[in-house]
DNA sequence: ATGGATACTGTACCTGGGTACTAGGAAGAG
DNA sequence: CTCTTCCTAGTACCCAGGTACAGTATCCAT
């Protein structure tokens, strides 16, 4: 299954080749008139680039949206944002990312889109998932993880419950001691100096 | 840049198969006891398939947070819905598919995955889509204050920054025996027997 | 004026958490 | 075979945090 047929709506010819050099995109027609969207057949996979048509103004705004239904817009932007890209999702575009990106995300956008699901990046999925009530954690602030052992891991994410040192080395079959070494070597990989810290460090909290 | 390592955590033959068989896949380690996870390098990639965890108890969503944080999980479900599917987001999945996807939607989970950004389906998205700018995440944030004075809510703030006795002393004009009595009777009202746990709670951790 | 709630403080004490110094066994790399 | 990392652990020690018990002072409502 595929699209009928795609533009890439633009005034850069950076912009346009970087695109057009994507292979579900190499046939791809190109213009720089947003009307002329409306002259594709239905379902066609159309690249908006945002230095062409900004927000759209409230009197546009239903035409953008009779637009999403019809086809699958991608938008693009060059200095992209969680709130341009919400009205952009909520005019019907299937994905809104960086203009810029690297040719590997703008391929995913692309694989994603034509296959009928919506592409969002991270940190408007934040916001997103903020929106309905949840609690959401930066998935990009793993870092604390990442120069520590597994088994150091394990204790800092039951440190970062609320567990004693005693329940740890109960759980983990090891000496009170021990989790008090781990966690000594912990505080001084993460450069912090008391479990609450950790704690909060750990739950994205400063 | 890849992951650091795999685990198909799934008690089907056949579910393993179908994931392992997605190359970035190959080289899986399969396991069913979700404790595993917890022995794994940061960042690793963990496809669960819900037959053996359904939605986790609230006594355990604290510890799948920690692993959400820690990792990159996707969740497959036989019998997916977008309830479940929040509840996962919410807990830190990076990805959420119907388990009998095809293989080209697998692949393609797995590769917006690994990339760093979030999966989610169609219909879900819609569902956060509708849900944004219409929550109120506040109300339940300010229950743990209703039972304390102006005062008591002031050290529990204080406390759950990460501030020290001392600090919240000096930064009061008050005594360091003071503070400590405050905290005693916010303890009290909370039910709580620690500031680790008070910051946790104000926080909206358990 | 009396009782209750709030805020503040002192002395004394105990404990969990954290450090310093040390060290052995297992496993993997070169 | 050596070097390093990781996991483990003992002893000894310090201290921030928390409790127990007791007390003073203000404000406000009954």
């Amino acid at each position: 299954m595929s699209h009928a047929s795609s533009l890439i709506l633009t005034t850069s010819d950076a912009t346009f080749e970087r695109f057009r050099h994507q292979s579900p995109l190499n046939r791809a027609m190109r213009s720089a008139d947003s009307r002329d969207i409306d002259t594709l057949p239905a379902r066609s996979l159309v690249v908006i680039d945002l230095d062409l048509a900004r927000t759209p103004p409230a009197s546009q705004q239903a035409s953008w949206r009779a637009r999403g239904i019809a086809h699958r817009l991608i938008v693009a932007s060059k200095n992209p944002s969680d709130d341009e890209g919400l009205i952009w999702l909520d005019l019907g575009a299937a994905g809104y990312c960086h203009a810029l990106a690297s040719d590997a995300t703008l391929r995913q956008v692309l694989d994603v889109v034509i296959s009928g699901e919506l592409w969002v990046g991270r940190s408007l999925m934040n916001r997103l998932l903020k929106g309905v009530g949840s609690r959401t954690h930066q998935v990009n602030t793993a870092r604390w993880a990442e120069q520590l052992t597994p088994r150091e891991q394990e204790v800092a994410r039951r440190v970062a419950e609320g567990e004693s040192n005693l329940t740890i080395s109960q759980a983990l079959g090891i000496t009170e001691r021990t989790v008090k070494a781990h966690l000594t070597t912990i505080f001084e990989k993460i450069q912090m100096d008391d479990r609450l810290h950790l704690a909060l460090k750990i739950h994205g909290i400063r």
